[in-house]
DNA sequence: CGTCGTTTTGACCGCCTTCAACTATTGTGG
DNA sequence: CCACAATAGTTGAAGGCGGTCAAAACGACG
């Protein structure tokens, strides 16, 4: 890892304006926050469950994993975090991570000091109140990959995950005529939706058959927006982005 | 529903004083929030998913499921909410309930105003923090059931389940020498693991023959913790509860 | 050009689902 | 107190969805 000193990015406080109102006192003091700039590689581990500690991380640049270790050594992975996402703010008021945190591409985090946030919260109580909702719709979107690993078939898995994250990454204007850059291998969609890789593969070839994607070289390309979303029976509104973008 | 008025129960307090500490005065505020009782049948639905509530509730007594609706008419539990809880304060922040809310056995709810929840969290922040915590912890019991339903065999789903229940209801005093009643049928039981009710049953089956537990008549009984830990994978810190009592 | 990670294909097998029927238990009204 | 209905639990048989194993094709990169 590499590590410079650094004023927040913008990504936090657009994620939390998305949010709630802030004035500007409240904006400028988000800036001011100190953070340690952190720089990871792909592929490499960022904290693992159990870790106690005493700063978060802020995502600025990259795709990062939630993940969980099962017995048999595979990883179950619970989440993704976009630039924008404290994919550990947990850890602010639990002390302990539950999660592994890994670096898909490579990527700039943010460290920001517990101390520290919990005073900007003290002083500020609409950005606590920005970051509680923050960890509410993380608990959200824990809540209906529950729903999608525990009753959706494998095509139904894959698609709503992609309805997903096309509407994340349309939020943070990184998709763009349904298309977007998704630096998953099928290793990633398999832990994700609780597959097996060669299952996945398969599932993909059918969803491409049926004209609903195209997805190479990390690229996903959504070509029936209203298939897709029936396939995966994808509602955004567990997202709580503001405008979704997908007809019911 | 029955309606009466009445002041908030030790049961919120107690589950709040678990998380953080709280000076008389704070205790006092919190148990002088102004309350309307509920009492809900069993079997009937408290609240659906897209409602948009003003209040929300404490559960006093009886078992809550929180659940999904999927596609085919099926349901998807996606937790269950115990005395002291409050399944949807969520909707606090965000407006929204993103979940079916059932109540499982006749239950005794409290319902709150928000604007009142959220003048005590202004006056109070330590109960504020409290309650952001309930919600974090409330986020890791979901990434957790995530793993059980993505990566875990029946067995072991149904264990690790039984796991959580218990080690919940001792924390709330409702449990003593391994015994606990679980009022849940084997329909709840398969719509919590993502299983088919019939696989439920021979899923058990297989639990008593292994001599883990028995359950009958909404009781169940542990008869081998580790043995049944260790068919579930159940690692207790993602409950963050005090002292869990299992060792590992 | 060889290496390593990723994707793809084929064959086989097993966990779990579905359908159907039967039993046990609980509750209700005559 | 019994008849009946309704709910919950159990058992059997058949079949499908998806897992596992093995190997080949493909692509990126040094």
């Amino acid at each position: 890892m590499l590590f410079t000193k650094a004023f927040t990015s913008q990504a936090l406080a657009a994620k939390l304006e998305s949010l709630v109102d802030l004035s500007t006192e409240e904006r400028s003091s988000l800036g001011a926050l100190p953070i340690r700039q952190v720089d990871v590689p792909a592929g490499e581990l960022i904290c693992r469950a159990g870790d106690q500690l005493s700063s978060c991380f802020i995502v600025l640049e990259g795709f990062v994993s939630l993940s969980k270790e099962t017995a048999a050594g595979t990883r179950q992975i619970t989440a993704f975090a976009l630039p924008g996402d404290m994919p550990d703010l947990l850890g602010l008021h639990l002390k302990v991570a539950n999660h592994d945190l890994a670096a898909i591409t490579p990527c700039r985090l943010a460290s920001v000091e517990h101390s520290d946030l919990r005073s900007l919260c003290r002083t500020f109580p609409a950005i606590a109140e920005a970051l509680w909702t923050s960890t509410l719709v993380a608990g959200s979107v824990f809540e209906e990959w529950v729903v999608n690993v525990g009753s959706r078939k494998a095509t139904s898995r894959l698609a709503h995950l992609f309805c997903e994250m096309m509407t994340r990454l349309e939020a943070l204007g990184l998709a763009r005529n349904d298309v977007c850059d998704l630096p998953l291998t099928q290793v990633h969609l398999a832990e994700a939706t609780g597959l097996s890789r060669i299952h996945v593969n398969r599932s993909l070839q059918e969803l491409r058959k049926q004209e609903l994607i195209t997805y190479t070289n990390g690229r996903l390309t959504i070509h029936d927006r209203t298939g897709l979303a029936q396939m995966g029976q994808f509602d955004p509104d567990y997202l709580h982005v503001p405008r979704p973008g997908w007809r019911t």
